[in-house]
DNA sequence: TTATAGATTAGAATAGTTCTAATTATTACT
DNA sequence: AGTAATAATTAGAACTATTCTAATCTATAA
C-alpha cells in the first residue's frame, strides 16, 4: 500500500460487507472531505475533487455524498436556510455554529450527557441518531 | 377586545418597546403559525395564510418569519435538506423528526439536561441558543 | 462473454429563497 | 391637518441548491 491509496483501501474496507460499491469517485469523495476538519457544502466539496479527478460532475458528488451518508460514513449538518453541511468526523459529538464568521466548528461532548439527552425522549420514539448544534460568536 | 383580534393584540404586545412594527400581516403569520402545533415551511404557511388574507405575497410571508425570528417569537428548525421549518414554541425544547412521516414533534427535555448540555461548551464559546434535533421513528 | 445491475455524466428541471423596484402605509415633524 | 421621511408590502424576476432524466460507461455474475 502506497500513501496516495491509503483513503481508498480505507474506504473500501469500510464498505466491505456492505453491499454498497467502492468505486474512485466515492474513494476520491471521501477522501477528500476526511483530510480537512471542516463542513464543506456539496459546491465546495465538488471544486476541491475537481483538482483530483476534473471530470467528476457535481451529481456525482451530491449521489456519493448520499451513499456515504446513508453508510454513516459522513453526517449532515444543517446551520442554515442555505446549502447542506458534511462532516466526516464520527466520533460522537456536537457542533458550534459561529454566527460572526459562518464557520461550523465540531464539540466534544460527554458521552454521558449525551445519553441523559438520550433518555429525555419518551420510550415509544426510538431516535436513531442526536444532532445538536449551538449558534453563538466567539469571545475572543 | 373581540375573538378575532386576539392574537394580533398579543403579537402587537409581545413586539411592544422593540422597534419593531406590529403590521396586520405580521400579526396574522404569528397568529395562523401558534394556532397549530406544528412545524410548517414558508410555502405551507403561505397557504394556510392567504385563507384570511388572500393578496398577502409569499415575500411576505418569508419577510415576517424573519422578522418573527429576529425577535426571538419562532425558531428556525431543519431538519432536512428542503425547506426550513418554523416553530413557535418558545418553551425550551427538542425536536423529534419522525423519518417515517416526515413529521416533526416537540420534545420536553428537562432544564437540567440542557444545562448540562450548554457547560459542555468551551468557556470562550458564547451560545445563544441550542438546538437539539432526534431522528428516528416511533413505535406503534 | 454476454446479460444484468449499478454508477456516472451533462444538462435540464424543479424547489426554495432572495432580490429589485415600484407602491403603499406608517410615523415624525411642522 | 399636511408633508417629509421611513418602513413594509408586493409581484415577479433572479438566483442557489438540489434532483431528475436519459444516455453512457463499468463491474459483477451467470
Amino acid at each position: 500500500m502506497t500513501a496516495s491509496n491509503m483513503h481508498s483501501d480505507h474506504l473500501s474496507q469500510l464498505l466491505a460487507g456492505t453491499g454498497v460499491r467502492s468505486t474512485p469517485q466515492r474513494e476520491i469523495v471521501y477522501s477528500v472531505l476526511t483530510s480537512k476538519r471542516d463542513h464543506p457544502t456539496a459546491d465546495e466539496l465538488f471544486a476541491r475533487v475537481k483538482n483530483q479527478m476534473p471530470n467528476i460532475s457535481l451529481a456525482t458528488v451530491y449521489n456519493c455524498l448520499d451513499t456515504l451518508v446513508q453508510c454513516k460514513l459522513v453526517r449532515l449538518v444543517n446551520v442554515e436556510r442555505g446549502a447542506t453541511r458534511y462532516c466526516p468526523n464520527l466520533h460522537p459529538h456536537a457542533h458550534f455554529f459561529n454566527e460572526a464568521t459562518g464557520e461550523t466548528i465540531d464539540i466534544e461532548i460527554p458521552a454521558e450527557v449525551l445519553a441523559q439527552v438520550s433518555s429525555a425522549l419518551p420510550s415509544h420514539l426510538k431516535a436513531k441518531s442526536v444532532d445538536i448544534l449551538f449558534r453563538g460568536t466567539i469571545d475572543t
